[in-house]
DNA sequence: CTAATCTGTGAAATATATTGCGCATTCCCT
DNA sequence: AGGGAATGCGCAATATATTTCACAGATTAG
């Protein structure tokens, strides 16, 4: 098959997981087949214009981002993509920029309201992350154990295990964070 | 009918003039029906993926030209290293992280002062930064234009080129940004 | 005027995209 | 072990993209 479908099978996966759906999900979203769904992620099939926009539309991304050859981009500003909020509404998610690199860089946004919590889940093996504190403090958990960062700091860890971001300050808590898989 | 069929109708057309082919030299190019030309030209039907791909490459344009508008075309922490400084000792540039990771991803955090301003020099093809300004107001210059992102908004562009940030504010800038290479 | 080319459109035929369903597999969870 | 969720795949049915052909209007050239 086409370079083009390999491109658009990877973006399309990398953003259904990145929402964590799942393809029947998003199939429902897009009002689509969930085996519409497995072929054209697999490479398979041959999708429509409007097939692919309704897949764009559901994962809330800009359609040229489903075809973006993994390694250029034009130059622009993307809006940010609400991706989870916690029960505090200052609680948030924010998917920046997310580049479909050799295996991908993505640039986050978060903010924690004092109390907040949450639980990640394993990603696959290889893939890391980057933090940077803006403003409060972030406590880290990770299986190894337990790490505090104020504001200025950053840290570099291995996200192939459980870990968990939580804000046990009394302020808002700020942060930026890679995630390079 | 879709604003993304409006678009690629138009830059179908537009550029199959530009090349002086009637429809059904296009279509003999591509291998498809005049018919179909019409009515993709007409922003009536709904292409397929094969179908565009072949039109872009019997037009001798990437796919992306296609859809665009019609206008254009183990966890640790580590401690910063100032890379750049400024005239005004509130403006520099943060080493915060730097993968080795496939191609290579690196983490910043700069500060500007009002007025003050960084010309950067070309980096190799393939190179990308990510913007996210924290606070303040950046005026990026580009060889395609200048543009203006305030805190919160957040950039992507090739950095092949020569580019420069600065500080046309009055309050101080900050703004955090990626580097894949 | 007449011929020739280009474009738009309708309709039936054909190719293929898309669906719906069932089933196998894997993985996670208790 | 076993149940449930998620994914992949084969296959027949259906929807629709695409072709083929035929014709009409518009434009240009001789």
């Amino acid at each position: 098959m086409s370079v083009l479908q390999e491109h658009i099978s990877q973006n399309i996966r990398q953003a259904r997981q990145r929402l964590g759906l799942s393809q029947q999900e998003l199939a429902d979203r897009a009002d689509l087949s969930r085996r519409m769904i497995t072929l054209i992620e697999n490479a398979l099939g041959n999708a429509s214009l409007s097939t692919l926009d309704r897949i764009a539309h559901a994962l809330n991304v800009p359609f040229a981002d489903l075809i973006r050859p993994p390694s250029q981009t034009s130059p622009g500003e993307t809006k940010p993509i609400e991706v989870w909020q916690g029960e505090h509404p200052r609680s948030r998610a924010s998917l920046l920029q997310n580049a479909a690199a050799h295996r991908g860089v993505e640039l986050w946004e978060w903010s924690l309201a004092p109390g907040e919590k949450y639980q990640a889940e394993p990603d696959p093996v290889g893939t890391r992350e980057f933090l940077y504190v803006l403003q409060g403090t972030l406590t880290l958990d990770l299986v190894s154990g337990t790490q505090t960062l104020v504001a200025g700091q950053s840290a570099d860890f291995p996200t192939n295990q459980p870990y968990a971001y939580s804000n046990q300050g009394s302020s808002l808590l700020r942060f930026v964070k890679n995630v390079i898989s």
